[in-house]
DNA sequence: ACACAATGTCAAATATAGTATACATTGATT
DNA sequence: AATCAATGTATACTATATTTGACATTGTGT
Protein backbone atom coordinates (compact mmCIF):
# COMPACT_ATOMS: atom_id res chain seq x y z
CA UNK A 1 0.00 0.00 0.00
CA UNK A 2 2.82 2.33 0.80
CA UNK A 3 1.59 5.67 1.92
CA UNK A 4 -2.21 6.03 2.61
CA UNK A 5 -4.77 8.91 2.53
CA UNK A 6 -4.98 9.50 6.03
CA UNK A 7 -3.74 12.37 7.98
CA UNK A 8 -3.03 13.01 11.39
CA UNK A 9 -1.47 15.78 14.31
CA UNK A 10 -0.28 13.33 16.75
CA UNK A 11 3.25 15.45 16.55
CA UNK A 12 1.08 18.77 17.33
CA UNK A 13 -1.03 16.58 20.38
CA UNK A 14 2.38 15.32 22.13
CA UNK A 15 3.51 18.37 22.15
CA UNK A 16 0.77 19.82 23.61
CA UNK A 17 -0.02 16.86 26.16
CA UNK A 18 3.53 18.21 27.56
CA UNK A 19 5.88 17.38 25.22
CA UNK A 20 4.61 13.54 25.52
CA UNK A 21 7.78 11.75 23.63
CA UNK A 22 7.35 9.01 20.99
CA UNK A 23 7.78 6.44 23.44
CA UNK A 24 5.89 7.10 26.99
CA UNK A 25 3.11 8.02 24.03
CA UNK A 26 4.16 4.28 22.62
CA UNK A 27 3.74 2.98 26.13
CA UNK A 28 0.32 4.58 26.69
CA UNK A 29 -1.13 2.85 24.10
CA UNK A 30 0.53 -0.66 23.74
CA UNK A 31 2.88 -0.55 21.00
CA UNK A 32 6.18 0.24 20.05
CA UNK A 33 7.66 3.16 19.55
CA UNK A 34 8.36 2.45 15.57
CA UNK A 35 4.40 2.04 15.35
CA UNK A 36 3.70 5.58 16.33
CA UNK A 37 6.49 6.65 14.05
CA UNK A 38 5.20 4.95 11.19
CA UNK A 39 1.34 5.86 11.88
CA UNK A 40 3.13 10.42 12.31
CA UNK A 41 4.96 9.63 8.95
CA UNK A 42 1.43 8.07 7.31
CA UNK A 43 3.51 5.21 6.10
CA UNK A 44 0.52 2.96 7.10
CA UNK A 45 -2.78 3.18 8.42
CA UNK A 46 -3.33 2.14 12.05
CA UNK A 47 -5.57 -0.50 13.40
CA UNK A 48 -9.52 1.63 14.25
CA UNK A 49 -9.11 0.03 18.17
CA UNK A 50 -5.42 1.67 18.06
CA UNK A 51 -6.97 4.67 16.97
CA UNK A 52 -8.86 4.54 19.30
CA UNK A 53 -6.30 4.42 22.07
CA UNK A 54 -4.66 7.02 20.84
CA UNK A 55 -7.41 9.53 20.79
CA UNK A 56 -8.29 8.33 24.37
CA UNK A 57 -4.88 9.08 25.62
CA UNK A 58 -5.00 12.70 24.14
CA UNK A 59 -8.65 12.95 25.00
CA UNK A 60 -9.81 14.07 21.59
CA UNK A 61 -12.42 12.43 19.42
CA UNK A 62 -10.68 10.56 16.88
CA UNK A 63 -11.94 12.01 13.89
CA UNK A 64 -9.86 15.75 15.41
CA UNK A 65 -6.73 13.61 14.96
CA UNK A 66 -6.89 11.36 12.09
CA UNK A 67 -8.90 12.31 8.79
CA UNK A 68 -9.01 11.00 5.57
CA UNK A 69 -8.10 12.68 2.38
CA UNK A 70 -10.91 10.84 0.08
CA UNK A 71 -9.77 12.74 -2.73
CA UNK A 72 -6.69 11.08 -3.15
CA UNK A 73 -8.17 7.25 -2.58
CA UNK A 74 -7.37 5.47 -5.54
CA UNK A 75 -10.07 2.98 -5.06
CA UNK A 76 -12.43 5.60 -4.73
CA UNK A 77 -11.09 7.48 -8.01
CA UNK A 78 -11.43 3.94 -9.71
CA UNK A 79 -15.37 3.91 -8.67
CA UNK A 80 -16.43 7.56 -9.03
CA UNK A 81 -17.81 7.14 -12.27
CA UNK A 82 -19.61 4.38 -11.12
CA UNK A 83 -21.95 5.64 -8.80
CA UNK B 1 -6.24 -10.93 18.87
CA UNK B 2 -9.89 -12.79 18.57
CA UNK B 3 -12.41 -9.90 19.82
CA UNK B 4 -12.28 -6.37 19.70
CA UNK B 5 -13.83 -3.91 21.84
CA UNK B 6 -15.28 -2.17 18.52
CA UNK B 7 -19.06 -1.86 18.26
CA UNK B 8 -20.64 -0.85 15.26
CA UNK B 9 -23.60 0.03 13.69
CA UNK B 10 -23.20 -1.32 9.74
CA UNK B 11 -25.83 -3.21 9.77
CA UNK B 12 -28.81 -1.22 10.58
CA UNK B 13 -27.18 1.16 8.69
CA UNK B 14 -27.02 -1.10 5.41
CA UNK B 15 -30.72 -1.18 5.74
CA UNK B 16 -31.58 2.35 6.27
CA UNK B 17 -29.47 2.98 3.17
CA UNK B 18 -32.14 0.77 1.40
CA UNK B 19 -30.89 -2.69 2.11
CA UNK B 20 -27.93 -2.10 1.36
CA UNK B 21 -26.46 -5.63 0.75
CA UNK B 22 -23.12 -7.04 2.38
CA UNK B 23 -22.20 -7.86 -1.64
CA UNK B 24 -22.64 -4.01 -2.50
CA UNK B 25 -21.29 -2.35 0.53
CA UNK B 26 -18.18 -4.41 0.46
CA UNK B 27 -17.76 -3.56 -3.94
CA UNK B 28 -18.46 0.16 -2.61
CA UNK B 29 -15.73 0.07 -0.34
CA UNK B 30 -13.41 -2.50 -2.08
CA UNK B 31 -13.04 -5.42 0.07
CA UNK B 32 -14.50 -8.31 0.30
CA UNK B 33 -17.91 -9.34 1.36
CA UNK B 34 -16.33 -11.85 3.82
CA UNK B 35 -14.19 -8.41 5.58
CA UNK B 36 -17.97 -6.58 5.89
CA UNK B 37 -19.31 -9.99 7.51
CA UNK B 38 -15.92 -10.00 9.70
CA UNK B 39 -16.21 -6.63 11.02
CA UNK B 40 -20.29 -6.80 11.63
CA UNK B 41 -19.29 -9.25 13.72
CA UNK B 42 -16.30 -7.63 15.43
CA UNK B 43 -14.07 -10.56 14.39
CA UNK B 44 -11.56 -8.20 14.21
CA UNK B 45 -10.54 -4.46 13.97
CA UNK B 46 -10.60 -2.50 10.55
CA UNK B 47 -7.60 -0.63 9.19
CA UNK B 48 -8.50 3.13 9.88
CA UNK B 49 -8.75 3.51 6.21
CA UNK B 50 -11.44 1.04 5.70
CA UNK B 51 -13.04 2.82 8.88
CA UNK B 52 -13.14 6.33 6.80
CA UNK B 53 -14.17 4.38 3.77
CA UNK B 54 -17.21 2.72 5.15
CA UNK B 55 -18.27 5.80 7.53
CA UNK B 56 -18.04 7.62 3.59
CA UNK B 57 -20.38 5.25 1.91
CA UNK B 58 -22.79 5.67 4.47
CA UNK B 59 -22.53 9.55 4.76
CA UNK B 60 -21.44 9.85 8.31
CA UNK B 61 -19.13 10.52 10.60
CA UNK B 62 -16.69 7.58 11.56
CA UNK B 63 -17.75 7.79 15.07
CA UNK B 64 -21.45 7.19 14.67
CA UNK B 65 -20.78 4.14 13.14
CA UNK B 66 -17.61 2.59 15.47
CA UNK B 67 -17.72 3.13 19.10
CA UNK B 68 -14.82 1.90 21.09
CA UNK B 69 -15.45 0.44 24.53
CA UNK B 70 -12.30 1.37 26.70
CA UNK B 71 -13.83 -0.66 30.05
CA UNK B 72 -12.98 -4.24 28.03
CA UNK B 73 -9.72 -3.28 26.71
CA UNK B 74 -7.61 -5.28 28.18
CA UNK B 75 -4.44 -3.43 27.93
CA UNK B 76 -6.04 -0.11 29.44
CA UNK B 77 -7.45 -2.58 32.25
CA UNK B 78 -3.12 -3.93 32.68
CA UNK B 79 -2.27 -0.54 33.05
CA UNK B 80 -5.07 1.75 34.43
CA UNK B 81 -3.85 1.62 38.01
CA UNK B 82 -0.18 2.80 36.41
CA UNK B 83 -1.60 6.47 35.21
C1' DA C 1 34.06 18.14 22.67
C1' DC C 2 31.29 14.76 25.19
C1' DA C 3 27.16 12.70 26.72
C1' DC C 4 22.50 11.81 26.46
C1' DA C 5 17.64 11.91 25.10
C1' DA C 6 14.58 11.97 21.30
C1' DT C 7 13.84 10.93 16.74
C1' DG C 8 14.48 8.63 11.94
C1' DT C 9 15.38 4.55 9.53
C1' DC C 10 16.17 -0.22 7.99
C1' DA C 11 15.66 -5.18 7.71
C1' DA C 12 13.84 -9.50 9.27
C1' DA C 13 10.31 -11.81 11.93
C1' DT C 14 5.50 -12.34 13.82
C1' DA C 15 0.58 -11.22 14.24
C1' DT C 16 -3.41 -9.91 12.32
C1' DA C 17 -6.30 -7.82 8.57
C1' DG C 18 -8.15 -9.00 4.25
C1' DT C 19 -8.70 -12.52 0.08
C1' DA C 20 -10.36 -16.64 -2.44
C1' DT C 21 -13.02 -20.54 -2.65
C1' DA C 22 -16.40 -23.31 -1.18
C1' DC C 23 -20.43 -24.90 1.23
C1' DA C 24 -24.54 -24.58 4.65
C1' DT C 25 -28.65 -21.99 6.21
C1' DT C 26 -32.42 -18.94 6.14
C1' DG C 27 -36.12 -16.42 3.95
C1' DA C 28 -38.69 -14.91 0.15
C1' DT C 29 -40.84 -15.95 -4.39
C1' DT C 30 -43.13 -18.83 -7.78
C1' DA D 1 -41.21 -28.09 -3.02
C1' DA D 2 -37.94 -25.91 -5.98
C1' DT D 3 -35.22 -21.89 -6.80
C1' DC D 4 -32.59 -17.96 -5.76
C1' DA D 5 -30.57 -14.10 -3.14
C1' DA D 6 -28.56 -12.89 1.12
C1' DT D 7 -26.13 -14.26 4.96
C1' DG D 8 -23.03 -17.24 8.15
C1' DT D 9 -19.07 -20.01 8.52
C1' DA D 10 -14.63 -22.44 7.66
C1' DT D 11 -10.03 -23.05 5.89
C1' DA D 12 -5.97 -21.91 3.60
C1' DC D 13 -3.68 -18.16 1.51
C1' DT D 14 -1.75 -13.21 0.77
C1' DA D 15 -0.98 -8.49 2.28
C1' DT D 16 -0.01 -5.43 5.66
C1' DA D 17 0.25 -3.82 10.51
C1' DT D 18 3.24 -4.34 14.39
C1' DT D 19 7.48 -6.15 16.73
C1' DT D 20 12.34 -6.65 17.68
C1' DG D 21 16.84 -5.14 17.51
C1' DA D 22 20.16 -2.33 15.91
C1' DC D 23 22.28 1.86 14.27
C1' DA D 24 22.44 6.88 12.47
C1' DT D 25 21.16 11.70 13.22
C1' DT D 26 19.81 15.84 15.46
C1' DG D 27 19.51 18.82 19.29
C1' DT D 28 20.49 20.23 24.04
C1' DG D 29 23.05 20.53 28.25
C1' DT D 30 27.50 20.44 30.65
Amino acid sequence: MGQTHINNNIRTLRFHKGEMTQQTLADEVGVTRQTIVAIEKGKYSPTLELAFRIAGIFEVPLTEIFTYNSAEDKFKKRNQNLR
